[in-house]
DNA sequence: TTATCCATGTAAGAAGTTACATGATTGA
DNA sequence: TCAATCATGTAACTTCTTACATGGATAA
C-alpha cells in the first residue's frame, strides 16, 4: 500500500487533482494517513506514464495549469488488484510512548507537558472527525471515522486515568520515593 | 526520534548486544514500535564511533563475537537531549483502514476476511500484552502496556460492533440495494 | 500585512526494510 | 527434520519527507 495506490483509490470516487486528492486524503484519514505533495505529484505522473490515468490539463489565469486526473480502465484494474494484493497491516509509531518509557529520565515538568500535548492533539482530532461527519458519507467513511473516534476516546480515557504512572518518576527533580511515603 | 535514540534508550537500562536490544524492543513497544537488525547493528557503530556507547566483544565459539554495548556519559546526555528534543509525534499508518475505505471495490468475501484478520492481529498482540505483564515491570512499562490493552480493546469492539457497515456493500457479488430493501 | 489558499513540480537526502551471507545449537 | 534461536553485518533498494522554486488572490 503506498501513495500510488492511495491515488488510484480516491480518484476511483470521481477525477481530481493532486491537489484536490491531497485534501480529501486529509480529511477522510486525517492522522490515520498521509501523503506530501513531493509523493503525490510524482506518483499521478509515473501513473500518467503507465496508462493507468490520464490527465486533462485546465488552463487557469495567473496559476499553473490544474491537471485533472482520472482513472482509466487498466487503473481501475490495477487498483483492485493492489486492494487484493495488499497485506492491509497496520503500523502505529509512537515517539510518544518511546519517550514515555524514559520518562524517568526527564523533569516531571516535561513528562506532563507532552503528555497534555498529546492529549491536546488527540481531543483536536476528535473534534474535526466530529465536525468533519457529513450526512453525504459513504458507509466506508462513516465506518473509518467511526474507528478514527473509538480509538481516541480510549487514548484520552486512558491517559486521563494513567498519567500518574509516568508523572512525578521523575529521578532528577525530586526524590520520588520521599514523595511517596512521607 | 530515530532507531539511534531508541538504542541509547534501552541502554540506559544496563549494557546489551544489539540482538539483545531488538528483544527488548519487541517485547516492551510490540506493534509500537519496531527496529530491523539492519537498522539497529548500523546504529550501534556509529554511536560507537562517535563516543556515545562502548563496545565489548566477547568471544564466543562457532557463533560470531557477541559485542555488548554501553551507554558512556555523553550517550546518557545525548539520550536526554534527543527526548528533550523531539516531537513525540505518533503516525498511526493504517493499510487496514485504506482498504476499507474502498470495500466497494472489493468481494464481500475479501472485505470480510481482511476484517477477521485484523480481529486475529488485535487480539494476539492483546493476549501478549496481557501475557508480557511482568510483575518487576517498571510503572513506564505499566504504562505503555495499558495504553496498547486499552487502545486494542477499542479497536476490537469498534470492529465487532461496526464491521456490517463495510460488509455487503459489494458492488461486484449480488445488487447490494436490492438485498437491502427486498 | 501577514497568513492561507490555490497549484505544480524537482532534487536532495533521510530513514528504514529486505535480502543476503554465515552457521552451530536446541527443541518440537 | 524442520523451525527457531542466537549473532552480526552489508548492500541494494524503496519510500517518503523536506526544502526549494514560483506567485496571484483572498481573508483576517
Amino acid at each position: 500500500m503506498d501513495v500510488r495506490t492511495l491515488c488510484l483509490g480516491v480518484l476511483s470516487f470521481g477525477p481530481a487533482s493532486g491537489y484536490e486528492i491531497k485534501k480529501q486524503v486529509e480529511r477522510i484519514f486525517g492522522p490515520f494517513f498521509d501523503a506530501s505533495f513531493g509523493s503525490i505529484y510524482p506518483a499521478l505522473n509515473a501513473l500518467t506514464r503507465e496508462g493507468f490515468v490520464s490527465c486533462t490539463a485546465q488552463a487557469q489565469e495567473k496559476r499553473p495549469d490544474k491537471k485533472v486526473y482520472s482513472l482509466t480502465e487498466n487503473g481501475r484494474f490495477k487498483l483492485v488488484a493492489d486492494l487484493m494484493a495488499t497485506s492491509a497491516r497496520d503500523r502505529f509509531r509512537s515517539e510518544f510512548l518511546v519517550a514515555m518509557l524514559f520518562a524517568e529520565l526527564l523533569p516531571a515538568s516535561r513528562v506532563s507537558r507532552l503528555i497534555d500535548d498529546r492529549l491536546a492533539i488527540y481531543r483536536r482530532e476528535l473534534g474535526e472527525i466530529e465536525q468533519d461527519c457529513r450526512p453525504d458519507a459513504s458507509p466506508a467513511e462513516r465506518f473509518i471515522s467511526g474507528f478514527g473516534e473509538a480509538v481516541y476516546r480510549a487514548a484520552i480515557a486512558y491517559l486521563e486515568n494513567n498519567r500518574h504512572l509516568v508523572e512525578g518518576q521523575s529521578l532528577l527533580a525530586e526524590p520520588a520515593r520521599a514523595a511517596v511515603a512521607p
